[in-house]
DNA sequence: GTGAAGATCGCC
DNA sequence: GCGATCTTCACG
């Protein structure tokens, strides 16, 4: 008999509950879980190696920096949600939204290890790369606010699976300002975390960094 | 209406 | 290290 696969069938698809949390706490639940992105045509399935977590409305760094407007709406809808948007003039970026409706958090999607439906492509490495996930997914903007209950694009687990997973901590990557927060997890060792950590990150911790902003709450506004 | 920046990537 | 390429938003 042929090896198990771990085919989307063998999934559980994540509930509400799941989103529903801090972002922090969620970020690091998220590495390990399966993506599944389906469409007419085809089925693609990656293990998630690396996140980011953009966090309310006094971190610089994430979009709602400035507030509700028509772009950050998604942020601040309901969690269990996709926030898709597009960036220097030719990536989408896939975030899932987190924490209660009204308090503006999503974490992003920056890299994936391939399960099933790359097969086809040259790229050893075809969703390492947040910009570079969409566009091998097929993920755009069309999914901007879809629910991660749907089947079109949904994250789940392999049921049973208890394994413990060595997660770090580093300061996101692509940003100017926020860069004290180390709120970027990653599976420590494996290939498919898009890069390095930033040069002069402090060393890699096993936790996110308490002092910027609080482990599981919004810091206060000053 | 206009300008500047941007949660990137691949090539030089 | 740099340019591609165009949406979004702040500002006037």
């Amino acid at each position: 008999m042929a090896k198990r696969q771990l085919t989307p069938r063998a999934l559980l698809r994540l509930p509400l509950t799941f989103y529903d949390r801090p972002a922090l706490e969620v970020s690091r639940e998220l590495v390990g879980k399966c993506l599944v992105r389906r469409n007419e045509s085809h089925e693609w399935t990656g293990r998630i190696v690396e996140v980011e977590a953009y966090i309310g409305e006094d971190d610089p760094a994430c979009h709602a920096y400035h507030g509700l407007t028509p772009r950050t709406r998604v942020m601040y809808g309901p969690p269990g949600h996709a926030y898709v948007y597009f960036t220097y003039g030719m990536y989408f970026m896939l975030n899932v939204v987190v924490h209660a409706e009204g308090s503006p958090a999503a974490i992003l999607i920056r890299a994936l290890e391939p399960v099933s439906g790359f097969e086809e492509l040259e790229d050893p490495r075809p969703a390492s790369g947040p910009g570079k996930l969409c566009k091998n997914m097929q993920i755009d903007k069309s999914l901007n606010g879809v629910s991660l209950l749907s089947r079109q694009l949904w994250i789940g687990q392999r049921p049973g699976m208890k394994e413990k997973l060595e997660i770090r901590w580093s300061s996101r990557i692509g940003i100017r300002e926020g860069t004290n927060r180390l709120w970027r997890a990653y599976l420590f060792g494996n290939p498919f975390v898009s890069r390095k950590s930033n040069p002069g990150d402090p060393t890699s911790p096993s936790e996110p960094d308490p002092a910027s902003g609080g482990l599981y709450q919004f810091r206060a506004k000053k």
